[in-house]
DNA sequence: TTATAACCTACTAAAACAGTATGTTATTTA
DNA sequence: TAAATAACATACTGTTTTAGTAGGTTATAA
């Protein structure tokens, strides 16, 4: 089982998405800046979005990404698999040929683990983390940052 | 997070030990048979075992393995931490400073998934794994299975 | 004294991770 | 129509981890 920087900047980038995605398609440059996720891994990531149909792109000027669901129909156990983290903690994929073509003594230990995983991260929706009082404290600090940046630029 | 082969070996073997302990000490060379894991390997694994206590070793012939506990006593999430696996979710280790010092977008969410996790596998002791049934049918084909190959030796 | 089995340390091939580099293509805007 | 933008695509790379091997030394029972 991995969960690593992968899924977790996967989660964030669509998080980011969901938050600002009112106003219009969101280039990954803008939640490359916000979420300091270089951009060319983000290119990567959304590529795989995009093939499992979790988000929609536009392209050329003024372009860039939407959840292509709406954010309540999104969960995070999808966009961590869709980023080809399995969330499976089988040595087996949870085949059961983990012994010489048997399960192996903690197999079942192992597919609890996974099932109980799942079912946390699949009952947590993008809608549900952006109205956490938490999130959007962060969701708010980091616009005030980015707007000292752009009135830096200016 | 990592949740690899190193956790599953570390549970799986002090499972076994559980298991076989009450016939004195276990030799590293019959987990090894047992639960197909290379001996060497279970040698690194036991010596981080044994620096956390919950193994206990005996020198020489006839020596090998104890738990250091009763089996009620020694759970899943002690067992996979003592072999250096993290189950913490989050990138920060906890921490809170995974965006240039402050918390990420998502790090609630991971933090949170972490405390899950932990919760699962801690409720989780040998002794419960040793009673469950699906257990007790492996054990039983793997005593069954070594004792051909011993009368085939023989 | 010999065999056993723990204990210890260094090394290694392969894989995964995270990221970089260098483009091409589609589309908007000036 | 040219320039700028941003998605899309692919190949490469340094580093770390994983899982395991190799080759010992030390303690103890028979």
């Amino acid at each position: 089982m991995r969960l690593t920087t992968r899924g977790r900047y996967a989660v964030t980038a669509m998080l980011d998405l969901a938050l600002h995605g009112d106003k219009g398609p969101i280039s990954l440059a803008d939640i490359s800046q916000r979420q300091e996720i270089s951009l060319s891994y983000l290119e990567q990531l959304f590529a795989k979005l995009r093939q499992q149909e979790l988000v929609s792109s536009v392209r050329g000027p003024g372009g860039g990404y939407r959840l292509a669901r709406v954010s309540d129909e999104i969960n995070v156990a999808e966009i961590i698999d869709a980023v080809n983290e399995s969330i499976d903690a089988t040595s087996c994929s949870g085949k059961g040929n983990c012994h010489s073509g048997d399960v192996c003594l903690t197999h079942h230990l192992w597919d609890d683990l996974s099932h109980q995983i799942h079912r946390f991260l699949s009952g947590i929706t993008l809608d549900s983390l952006m109205h956490q009082h938490e999130v959007q404290l962060v969701a708010l600090r980091q616009s005030e940052l980015i707007d000292v940046n752009v009135s830096q630029k200016i």
